[in-house]
DNA sequence: TCTGAGCGA
């Protein structure tokens, strides 16, 4: 199966949750309980950020694939401004915080067109950019 | 048209 070489492939280079299991054979870490500054998984919300996905993967296709769990006010696959294709990645944003989880659950680590996605929590945005627009020209005054 | 481990116009 091609396809199954192909998963554990993107399994292996993608799921850092379940390498860190190989690699803690005897050694524990110092930080035991709270890790301050690490990448944690976001906190739940309604939207899902989802990667691991086919460059061919739609928008369409992403919504039809995670509306199985739950209601998706919104789906979207990012895809670069320039070349119009898609970066791999997307969004998906649920209903509800509960419909969210299911989605989650249903969709991680599963297959979407041939590839192994994985469904998770999305950060909060980026926060927008200061305005520091000039209104003060050189000629604006005198 | 393509990229691959990534958080969006």
């Amino acid at each position: 199966m091609a396809l199954t070489l192909r998963a554990a492939a993107a399994a292996a280079a993608g799921s850092t949750r379940g390498l860190s299991r190989l690699f803690s054979t005897s050694f524990i870490p110092p930080m035991n309980s709270a890790t301050p500054s690490a990448r944690e998984q976001a906190e739940p919300s309604t939207n899902l950020f989802v990667s691991g996905l086919s460059k061919r993967t739609t928008t369409e296709k992403l919504h039809e694939a995670f509306s199985q769990f739950g209601e998706v006010v919104h789906a979207r696959v990012v895809t670069d401004r320039v070349s119009g294709y898609s970066k791999g990645f997307g969004f998906v944003k649920y209903a509800t915080l509960e419909d969210a989880a299911k989605g989650i659950e249903g969709m991680d680590g599963k297959f979407l067109e041939g590839w192994v996605i994985f469904a998770e929590y999305a950060r909060p945005r980026q926060p927008p950019p200061p305005p520091q627009n000039n209104m003060a020209s050189p000629y604006s005054r005198y």
